[in-house]
DNA sequence: CCAAAAGTGTTCGTGTTACACCCATGT
DNA sequence: ACATGGGTGTAACACGAACACTTTTGG
């Protein structure tokens, strides 16, 4: 996993890349890394690496993730698997793909063993990426749009405890649409996916809003939307 | 790609896998092979190979469904990457599955280069099969449920032209469950997504039944169920 | 008392469900 | 004429969409 030459190599050999979500500023922001390698100067991309010996893909993925960004302990998605031979100067690279949802102040970035730059980016302001990282930032999209409608996996993107604004918010800034208040209010107690905590979130200028918790940690289905 | 030796490579591998669907006696049922490697004696796999150099993901499961089963011309759905290092007693085998529907009173079963067997099982009577197949179905099977809802892929497994009580069966055998034949004709024909052709199927001792077609070749998405 | 965000109900239209009988053909 | 599967309508209900004002706090 050191620096590689770009020499291409006979056998296709397995990445795994890992596309983090995180809302900042009410935006919907990606973990980007910039490339470090002189041919892609410049360029960004979405945490990854090669697999190890004996590694599975997530463990992969949550290696990657740890080393590279300093994120540890989020729920991981298998996305899609990358298999084009052109997609990697380097050589046939097939990269598997996984998507996760991030509390974005909670985790502080830092590269642990490498000197490349990690930054957030807002999904709409992407710098330019290598390989084929514009086409997984899509199906990552969709797919996050998806799953946020049938299931509760919006919580990776929460603190444990968040008001019903943050939550509708969060709603709003993946699928792209504004929704009504009294309506999805009425929709998400209905499921019985949160349940009040008695505590509330003071500080504001304004009312102070009660918060909520997760019934279940797991990802679990509901006919949210 | 020749028969392989089982000793444990060090480097990981990639293969594809490809669960074909298909109804027959109006059972739905998916494609196996019978292994002839003498370690996997009587037990049964999804057709699957390596990936060739320079290949892609899709070009290999395409080659490898038509050698091993003689099938062509189908539509591959990217379903889902398996990476435990275990799950292959060869050695470390990354593979990408697929999956596609057919007609499968369409294709002739024939192995064009090999002596294995390939037979249509009923999906609730599957032989014991290899590798990790068991969990590759269940996802397979959950996915296909999934898409049936909201795309048309189900005009993979049926005839360009089909009655709309051949419609219905697919969606039951695949859901699992019986469906309102009014509810489900003013659902399908409110979607636009079939027409009729004017024709119809006779021969039978009963009415005969107007047969439809799909508007669309393409997957697109339709909010059937 | 003003600004800011939280919280709360009702009406209307659309879509989903449940349900039973007549029709066209081949034997 | 009868057996077989094809084809059709309506009423009750549930759900989603649209919509505006009052409440609680901090400054």
């Amino acid at each position: 996993m050191k620096t590689q030459k770009y020499e291409r190599q006979e056998h296709a050999i397995i990445a795994v890349d890992t596309v983090i979500f995180g809302i900042i500023d009410e935006k919907l922001h990606a973990l980007l890394i910039q490339i470090n390698k002189p041919e892609l100067k410049g360029k960004w991309a979405f945490p990854g690496g090669l697999i190890g010996h004996g590694e599975s893909l997530e463990q992969a993925a949550r290696r990657i993730l740890e080393r590279k960004a300093g994120i540890k302990d989020v729920l991981l998605d298998q996305l899609a698997t990358f298999g084009d031979p052109e997609r990697d100067p380097f050589g046939h690279v097939v990269s598997v793909s996984y998507l996760a949802l991030v509390d974005a102040g909670r985790h502080t970035l830092k590269t642990t063993d490498q000197y490349d730059d990690v930054a957030w980016y807002p999904v709409d302001k992407m710098p330019p990426l290598a390989y084929d990282h514009k086409e997984m930032l899509q199906v990552a999209l969709s797919r996050l749009a998806g799953k946020m409608t049938y299931t509760n996996i919006v919580q990776g993107m929460l603190e444990k405890e968040f008001t019903l604004t943050e939550l509708q918010e969060s709603y709003e800034l993946v699928l792209g649409k504004q929704l009504d208040k009294r309506n999805f209010r009425k929709k998400i107690l209905s499921l019985g996916m949160v349940k009040d905590t008695g505590r509330t979130r003071g500080g504001m200028q304004s009312r102070p809003a009660a918060l909520y918790k997760f019934v279940s940690k797991e990802v679990q289905e509901y006919q949210v939307l």
